[in-house]
DNA sequence: TTGTTAATTAACTTATTTGCTAAATACGAC
DNA sequence: GTCGTATTTAGCAAATAAGTTAATTAACAA
C-alpha cells in the first residue's frame, strides 16, 4: 500500500504554515528566508516545516550558493486528489444521481460519447 | 477563515484507521462494534477515532436503543479537494500546456466551446 | 432486580509534534 | 584566514496523539 505516503501527506498538510508554504511555491521557488518571512515564526521552526515537506514528498532543495530554493512538488496531492475522489458522490450531487455518476464513471472511457456534464 | 477546519480534517484522515473507517462508512451506516471488527484493536481505541472524525465533522452519529450508528458526513472533503484542486495544474499536465489550462479554466464557462482534450 | 450487550470515560504510558534559544555549519566576499 | 549571510542542528519544554486495561454508563431483556 501506499498507505504510508497518504499518511505522510495528509499530516504534512493538516499544518496552517505548511499549506501556505505550498501556496507561497505554488508562485515559484523560494529560499527558506523567503519562506519564512510572512510569518511570526522563529527560521528553526520553518526549517523543520520544511523538513517535514520534504520528508512528505512535497518540496524538494536545490543549492545554490549558500541559498537552499525549495520547490513544490505535487505528486503526493495528486494522490490525495485521487483519494478524494473516492467521496465525490457524497457531496456533488443528490443521492438520487448517485447512481447516474458512478455508471458514467464506468461506461465514459469506453465511448467518450457527448460531453453532457452540467460543471 | 476556514483554516482550522482544514486543519481537523487534515489531521482526521493522516490515520489509516480512520481512513479505513470512512472507506466502510462510505458503504453504508455502522454500529461502533461493527467499524471496530476489521481492526487489531481495543474497541476504546476505535470509539476515540470516532470522536476524532466526529469532531472534524467528517461523521455523525444516531441513537438506536444501544446502539450509536455512525454515517460519513462529507462536507469536508469537499473542503479537501477544493484545496487540493487549487494545485492541480502542478501535475496534470506538462508546464507547457499550463497556461493552456488556465486560460481554459478563465473562458470555458462563457463559450463551452469545442472539447479538444486530450485525456 | 439482575444480567447482557454496546459504547464511552478514566487513568496511564509512550511517542511525536511544535515551538523556542543558542550553537554550529556552509558558502561567498574580502 | 575573517566576516556576514543563509540555513540547519542541538537541547529543551509543553502540548497532542494513540494505544492499553479497568471501570462506568446506557439500553434492553428476563
Amino acid at each position: 500500500m501506499m498507505d504510508d505516503r497518504l499518511d505522510a501527506t495528509f499530516s504534512s498538510l493538516a499544518d496552517p504554515t505548511r499549506r501556505a508554504i505550498l501556496a507561497r511555491l505554488a508562485q515559484g521557488e523560494a529560499t527558506v528566508n523567503e519562506l519564512a518571512e510572512p510569518f511570526a515564526m522563529s527560521l528553526p521552526a520553518i526549517s523543520r516545516h520544511l523538513k517535514v515537506l520534504e520528508r512528505a514528498g512535497l518540496i524538494s532543495r536545490g543549492r545554490e550558493a549558500q541559498w537552499r530554493p525549495c520547490r513544490l512538488e505535487a505528486a503526493p496531492l495528486k494522490d490525495i486528489a485521487n483519494w478524494v475522489e473516492h467521496y465525490r458522490r457524497f457531496w456533488d450531487a443528490s443521492f438520487d444521481r448517485m447512481a447516474d455518476y458512478l455508471k458514467e464513471l464506468q461506461t465514459a472511457k469506453p465511448k467518450g460519447g457527448p460531453d453532457d456534464r452540467k460543471n
